[in-house]
DNA sequence: ACAGAATCTAGTCACTGACTAGATGGTGCT
DNA sequence: AGCACCATCTAGTCAGTGACTAGATTCTGT
């Protein structure tokens, strides 16, 4: 713990302590079980504390959706083909589920905060990055989108345990990758490499 | 309004009008902002009738669930072959959206719940009927849930407004169909129409 | 006609989000 | 060194909520 232990009036890294909190809750009950004031109390604040570095509910979630924008640009980023970053994709929703939940449910959020706008465009921007060397597809726009439906709609099942039968023991990256191969497959003559727009 | 205007101590059709109050206040403000009072305030019964019918808020939002799978199910059943049934898919989460959100957030919902369980299994079998009879794929079962991720994340993405730009003015099904074109591309005879069991 | 079941009312409890006023202590300015 | 500022935190309050209880009213089958 990095709990400085001084004169315990101020808490020093509130704000992280109640955001990493609220992940755990919302990973296991999600986001409807958020109480600020249960937060506060695991921090071992007064129930009003929090409110000051989110001002209400929504301003927490907010700032959890700009986290996992955050995480998942980053997560994109280091990728190199489109294949592969649909891979980071699935992954960044396995293992940051509560972000994952969050960030693609708007009605929670406060959709006008610049950070999160700034944020979700920086991953927004990771996202059009993976379409555009993409040649073997006549719109890379559409083709975009049905990546991203892909990768999205994969993940979205995975984390409602809807595809748990089918997965069996198989690692779900793993799986996804045998998913991507059914996408674009041998339509348009491999080597056709020349662009036109 | 069908308010049966009698002796007003009994509603008549409290369920139903709770359950359908339920869906305006979802579709504007998510789950969350759910209140039971405030349902029960809307169909001018006492704060805690609606605990009759539904022992609690996710007794309430479990009913739901199940009636959309009852939707969805009913929805596929009419569908030729896989393509459209990906359509009707997506049709029903743009006529559905309440539904739709609540029946892919099992946090909110009585997982064991029977009728829910066997709702939900009427809609499965739809979903796998729809690749039964696809023989132009090496695993059947793959191909499914590839199918079924790529109408779900674009439901998805289309009602948390991510796609409203790639969109345009387009028909969402429409945009749809076209992404379902990059899908097993180019091995579907058209006019395959022959049925199998 | 009547008994029992279904439906609804009314009251209560602990808990929540949002709000307010004020206490505390660190920071930078002079 | 002194001082004013200000972010951070405490403490208290309010209306609204979910869950629960007991009891009233109406419907149903016999």
């Amino acid at each position: 713990m990095t709990r400085t232990s001084r004169s315990s009036y101020h808490h020093g890294g509130l704000r992280q302590a109640v955001l990493d909190a609220a992940l755990d809750v919302i990973a296991a009950e999600g986001p409807g079980a958020l109480s600020l004031r249960d937060l506060a109390r695991r921090a071992g604040v007064s129930h009003a504390a929090p409110a000051h570095h989110f001002k209400d509910r929504t301003g927490l979630l907010t700032a959890l959706a700009t986290e996992g924008y955050g995480l998942l640009a980053e997560a994109l980023a280091a990728a190199p083909e489109l294949r592969e970053r649909g891979v980071r994709y699935v992954r960044f929703a396995v293992e940051h589920p509560a972000h994952f939940q969050v960030m693609f449910q708007p009605e929670l959020l406060r959709a006008d905060d610049p950070d999160l706008l700034a944020a979700k465009e920086r991953a927004s921007a990771e996202l059009r990055a993976g379409v555009a060397g993409l040649t073997e597809v006549p719109d890379a726009r559409t083709a975009g989108i049905a990546a991203w439906s892909l990768a999205h709609g994969f993940a979205t099942l995975l984390l409602t345990h809807n595809v748990t039968g089918a997965l069996g023991d198989r690692d779900p990256e793993e799986y996804f990758r045998s998913l991507t191969g059914l996408l674009f497959t041998g339509q348009l003559p491999p080597e056709q490499e020349g662009k036109r727009e």
